[in-house]
RNA sequence: GCGAGUGUGGCGGAAUGGUAGACGCACGGGACUUAAAAUCCCGAGGAUGAAAGUCCGUGAGGGUUCGACUCCCUCCACUCGCACCA
């Protein structure tokens, strides 16, 4: 009988979703507990061949943990505010709600046509308002705590669909909607306290088990760096002190070496110091100029140097107390350390180029030839080069030098070894509709209120005009009965805060919400929380895994600070999928049109089909390339599995098949663990030539071998389970392996001739060296004969033998 | 520019320092068939040879080791991330 896979896929998914046996217990009594996490939907459209990849390897996981015993926690859910729904609702006048409603439904029926056994009772969605109500709490919180507030500050904006725009949304400087470019509009921004986070982040990253790779990208973003911060006096023409300013270096030894110094433009000192300026025309002029470049811009491309002097100011060097002038430039950033730098153009690239833009002197004051370019900190640190012109520091090496400089400012007291991070604050504020309305009103009287945490969620109100106004404002703005409210502390009439919480806002903690999706008196029962613990394996995506994982590591330590959540680190573990690409090796996505859908796939083929073929085709973290080539070996390979039912003979494990059985257990219990199907699908291939040779299987071999199959495969092996044992699959233990039968009694054994290989010959296991070389004496003397003189012997147990002559 | 990762047949890819190329596709040969498809069996890294075999071979070049895809050094290519971060 052939194997009908759309009648027994529809049998098997129709009884999961009516029985529900992947439910997670809440405090199971006996099963341990866990968590397998898959990063939730992105609710855009349908699912997409990197569903397929990353959420497969997921599903096996939790199935093979539950045969195990565990108690799993798999869920799913929707990150549903953002672009995408809000495009929809502009471009083709859809509400969003419907949008929304419309696309966690479809992506739920996929995925139960995916065959993924998540606990779908669970499923969440960040913009229902019984979700984001909590992620509202979580900012009154925030708020609370002062690790939230409110400062000007810059955001994208496109002047031509007069829409502020979010940074992915505005890559290149261009706007993503139009092509337009995109300016720099300042306004009030509500920000998060994340820098002060910095090292507990790095603390997370430390801690979790992830790729080298991500962890890297983590903590570039963070960008940790150590050095001083020293201050230097501020004199007028008069060789009067009229201020102070700090700059921040890692390159203290270079001190002697300073022929100016570099504010940013929009360093407060100018300001302050404008009396004194003579030039201040001229300085005003050049920072309207770089103003009207965009912070993107002037980060993005390494661009010529300008500046412009600050005449009538110096400052001391206070080592060595030498004049030295003051300039403005903006390829000093003013978010970056103190927004001001000492320059030292023999030893620092930048320093270089803009000395020989403005004629400024050069002093080398470490070895090397400074003629054409800057000899760096990386070159000068490893070769240790010697101190020059460094008074009582030239001539010493420069490693040394480094603390002894370092010891000396500290002493005089003009500067302090301090730690710099190049992660900003995080500005949380988007001018869109589609997305968390801040619980905050503002009143004349009492200042910035935070709503009673009582009376959330604070609804995001219907409306048709989804376009923010001229000026950049939220389309909130412009519905008077959300704006206008009485001051929830004076009664007075206020105005509410109209801008919403950015994207990031939702998924920076859903996986907590898994722990207790339906509460409504706390995000999560504590004791919940505390059962379900961190994630043991988060897997996703690596799309925006460096700042999404970021986000959760601050949110999580913030919550665990003010006692919400048990523990600091959200995650155990976390693996990044890699993508899939096209026949040219581009990335496959909806935009670049080149996109096979997994329901197509599953159409043609069926669902168990289009799992173990992707995932044949190459290992999780890697990229693979999307082909149908090759599918026919899973179908066949499917289909050989479906006929082991007629050639079932005997119980029990037979002595024939033992050893092949027992090492499948532990391979497919090993790679299960890391996420290889691969190698599992190709030991599986094995196993079933080894049976169809022998002509049979006993049923004890047979139900192993199908609970084995079932994490890749459910359908089935859950049919075929069922027509031979007449029982449910899913009632099964995980079998286990005895590690007396991974052995053959006979094995093979690699002769090598001088670390060259010379033929294999079978043998007896545990065969010892001495009766391995009568062995040799006796039966193959052409390898080596007892006359000859042997002068060594590499003789290692079961694996191989080396004979040097 | 900086950082991380990757580099193995015609293709996708396997290999705790111990038989490189498992498993699969494509390919060649055979069986079944009037024929084809499907199915089943066999073969196969390259060079050379009638064959047994011999030599070469995991991006390139060195090194450590009895033995290196695997460890170390130098270089090249590709991918990703960051990028005027002082």
């Amino acid at each position: 009988m052939n194997y009908d896979f759309r009648a027994i896929e529809k049998k098997w998914q129709k009884r999961w979703d009516i029985e529900k046996p992947f439910k997670a217990i809440d405090f199971h009594p006996t099963k341990p507990k866990y968590y397998v996490l898959y990063e939730f939907y992105n609710i855009s459209g349908n699912l997409h061949m990197g569903h397929l990849k990353g959420t497969v390897p997921a599903d096996a996981l939790a199935r093979y943990k539950r045969f195990q015993g565990y108690n799993v926690l798999f869920p799913i859910g929707g990150d549903a505010f953002g672009l995408p729904a809000e495009n929809a609702a502009i471009k083709k006048g859809i509400n969003p709600h419907d949008f929304v409603r419309d696309g966690m439904k479809r992506v739920i029926e996929q995925s139960k046509a995916l065959g993924l056994s998540f606990d779908y009772d669970r499923t969440i969605c960040t913009s229902s308002p019984d979700y984001y109500k909590w992620t509202q709490w979580i900012f009154l919180q925030f708020l609370k705590h002062g690790k939230a507030y409110k400062k000007r500050g810059f955001v994208n904006f496109c002047p031509n669909c007069q829409t502020v725009l979010s940074n992915e949304d505005s890559q290149g400087g261009k706007c993503d909607r139009c092509g337009g470019e995109v300016v720099q509009k300042e306004r009030l921004v509500w920000y998060l306290k994340m820098k002060e986070y910095s090292d507990r982040l790095l603390g997370n990253i430390e801690r979790i088990n992830m790729s080298e790779n991500l962890k890297e990208a983590q903590r570039n973003w963070i960008g940790k760096s150590e050095g001083m911060q020293v201050a230097f006096d501020i004199f007028n023409s008069n060789n009067q002190k009229v201020g102070q300013v700090e700059i921040f270096t890692t390159c203290i030894e270079t001190i002697y070496g300073i022929t100016f110094l570099v504010l940013a433009p929009e360093h407060e000192l100018v300001e302050k110091l404008k009396e004194h300026i003579k030039n201040i025309d001229e300085v005003e002029k050049y920072k309207e100029k770089t103003a009207l470049r965009s912070e993107f811009d002037r980060k993005s491309n390494v661009k010529e140097k300008t500046g412009c002097k600050l005449e009538g100011l110096y400052v001391l060097n206070p080592i060595n107390n030498s004049k030295v002038p003051l300039y403005l430039a903006d390829f000093i950033l003013a978010g970056y350390g103190t927004g001001a730098a000492m320059a030292v153009p023999s030893h620092d690239q930048r320093d270089f180029e803009f000395a020989e833009v403005f004629g400024i002197p050069k002093i080398q004051v470490i070895e090397g030839d400074c003629s054409k370019m800057a000899v760096e900190k990386k070159e000068y640190i490893e070769k240790n080069s010697k101190m020059l012109n460094s008074a009582e520091f030239t001539g010493i090496p420069v490693r040394e030098a480094k603390k002894k400089i370092a010891e000396k400012i500290e002493k005089m007291g003009i500067g302090k070894k301090v730690i710099n991070y190049s992660m900003a604050d995080w500005s949380f504020t988007r001018q869109r509709y589609w997305g968390e309305p801040f619980p905050i009103v503002f009143c004349e009287h009492c200042g910035v209120v935070p709503l009673d945490e009582k009376t959330l969620p604070l609804v995001l109100p219907e409306t048709k005009d989804y376009l923010p106004n001229e000026n950049g404002d939220s389309p909130l703005s412009k519905i008077a009965d959300f704006v206008n409210c009485k001051c929830p502390k004076c009664g007075r009439n206020a105005r509410r805060e109209t801008d919403t919480m950015p994207n990031w806002a939702g998924s920076s903690w859903y996986w907590l919400r898994y722990c207790d999706p339906h509460n409504d008196k706390a995000l999560a029962d504590f004791e919940k929380l505390k059962y379900w613990g961190s994630v043991d394996c988060y897997t996703g995506g690596t799309e925006h895994i460096t700042r999404h994982v970021l986000y959760a590591f601050f949110w999580q330590n913030f919550l665990y600070e003010i006692g919400v959540v048990p523990t600091r680190d959200p995650f155990k573990r976390k693996m990044g999928s890699g993508l899939i690409l096209d026949d040219t090796g581009k990335k496959m996505s909806k935009s670049s049109a080149n996109g096979v859908s997994p329901l197509e796939v599953i159409e043609k083929y069926g669902t168990d089909v289009a799992r173990l073929h992707l995932h044949f085709l190459g290992g999780y973290e890697d990229n693979t390339p999307w082909t149908y080539d090759g599918i026919t070996g899973i179908t066949s390979f499917l289909d050989r599995v479906w006929a082991l039912q007629d050639i079932v003979k005997g119980d029990g494990v037979s002595v024939e098949h033992r050893i092949e059985l027992n090492k499948l257990i532990k391979k497919i219990g090993e790679n299960l663990e890391d996420l290889k199907l691969n190698t599992c699908i190709s030991s599986f291939m094995i196993f079933v030539k080894k049976i169809r040779e022998d002509g049979f299987i006993t049923k004890g071999e047979l139900r192993a071998f199908l609970v084995l199959l079932n994490p890749l495969a459910p359908h089935i092996t859950s049919e075929i389970f069922e027509r031979v044992f007449g029982t449910q699959i899913l009632d099964e233990k995980w079998p286990d392996y005895d590690e007396k039968y991974l052995l053959e009694d006979n094995i093979n054994l690699p002769i090598q001739i001088n670390g060259k290989l010379k033929q294999v010959i079978p043998a007896k296991r545990d065969i010892s060296q001495e009766e391995l070389m009568n062995l040799l004496f006796d039966k193959y003397p052409e390898i080596c004969s007892k006359d000859e003189p042997l002068k060594k012997i590499i003789f290692v147990p079961n694996k191989i033998v080396n004979i040097i002559k």
